[in-house]
DNA sequence: CTCAAATTGTTAACCAGTTAACAATATTAT
DNA sequence: ATAATATTGTTAACTGGTTAACAATTTGAG
């Protein structure tokens, strides 16, 4: 039965991705103008107060030389700028424009439109299963987290 | 609670990810000199019968020239060698090396010894309440394919 | 039997990310 | 106040994959 269930979490796995990337083209219109991770990013940028490179990569899980890249990207397609805060001259901001906030937007009723499909799926159990199931994937997470901390402290 | 569950698979997801690249380091010596996708191309051809360029491709879920370049280098490691079947002059098929067969079944013990693990984890919850997450992981997934398919459908 | 269609594996050009080195600036300790 | 340290963001070189074009061979339809 373990078995089933890793096996079910390693297709889950295979499918969300691919849905991911599928979705928004599906979505249509402006959201094919932008890459996964453009999408992403301009997401992060909408989401986080005084977004700058660092937190931004940090927020997406990628390397700071990853969004610089990115975000050059993002300012010639007109979907974000930057800014200096006077008092720092190290770290540069970013904003969404006219057209960033509309790909955010956009992307989050993508976003909201999936939620809904989920929650009318979940809807069938009840609510004692849900929370049987809840608790085993959280506690397993768990000790793979510690696992995983395991394995990093014996590398150093 | 369904958004905690969407939550924590999102996070497994991202840990098993970790473990996975990591653990080989941690299980040291030979499995070291193999990158990730190296060890799981040894791990194809140990497994699949008569392996071809086209099939290891398959099994691995990569493009037939990803799977090209990774055996040239797996040839010069000398973890793998390829040979001709005199019936078919097109097809070419591999075989694990000495060293490459060592690869393998030091791959496939750490593999036992992470589902030792996890089963021992596993053996704290009572079998009910396992079929329950099972079942519910299960149905997601599909309708989750079922998604897909549709995507897939009507971008064509 | 033959010729069109499909399949196999390689290659070149590209792409999205990483690592590592760095210059500029900010922070901290003495 | 200053000097060591840390942090920020950029860049160049590299990596591991993809797509697309291809030559060689095999399959299959008429």
């Amino acid at each position: 039965m373990q078995n089933d269930i890793l096996n079910t979490l390693f297709n889950l796995y295979d499918i969300t991705n691919q849905l991911d990337i599928l979705y928004k083209d599906e979505f249509g219109d402006i959201l094919a103008d932008y890459a996964y991770t453009e999408m992403h990013c301009i997401d992060s940028i909408g989401k986080i107060n005084n977004p700058n490179v660092t937190k931004i990569a940090q927020s997406m899980n990628l390397t700071k030389a990853a969004i610089s890249k990115i975000l050059k990207k993002l300012i010639t397609k007109k979907a974000v700028y930057i800014y200096k805060n006077p008092y720092n001259k190290k770290e540069t901001y970013y904003k969404l424009t006219k057209i960033g906030q509309e790909v955010f937007d956009k992307h989050l009723k993508m976003h909201e439109t999936w939620c809904e499909k989920d929650k009318s799926f979940f809807s069938q159990f009840n609510k004692k299963d849900l929370e049987i199931t809840y608790d085993i994937l959280n506690k397993y997470t768990k000790t793979l987290q510690s696992r995983l901390n395991d394995i990093k402290e014996n590398l150093k």
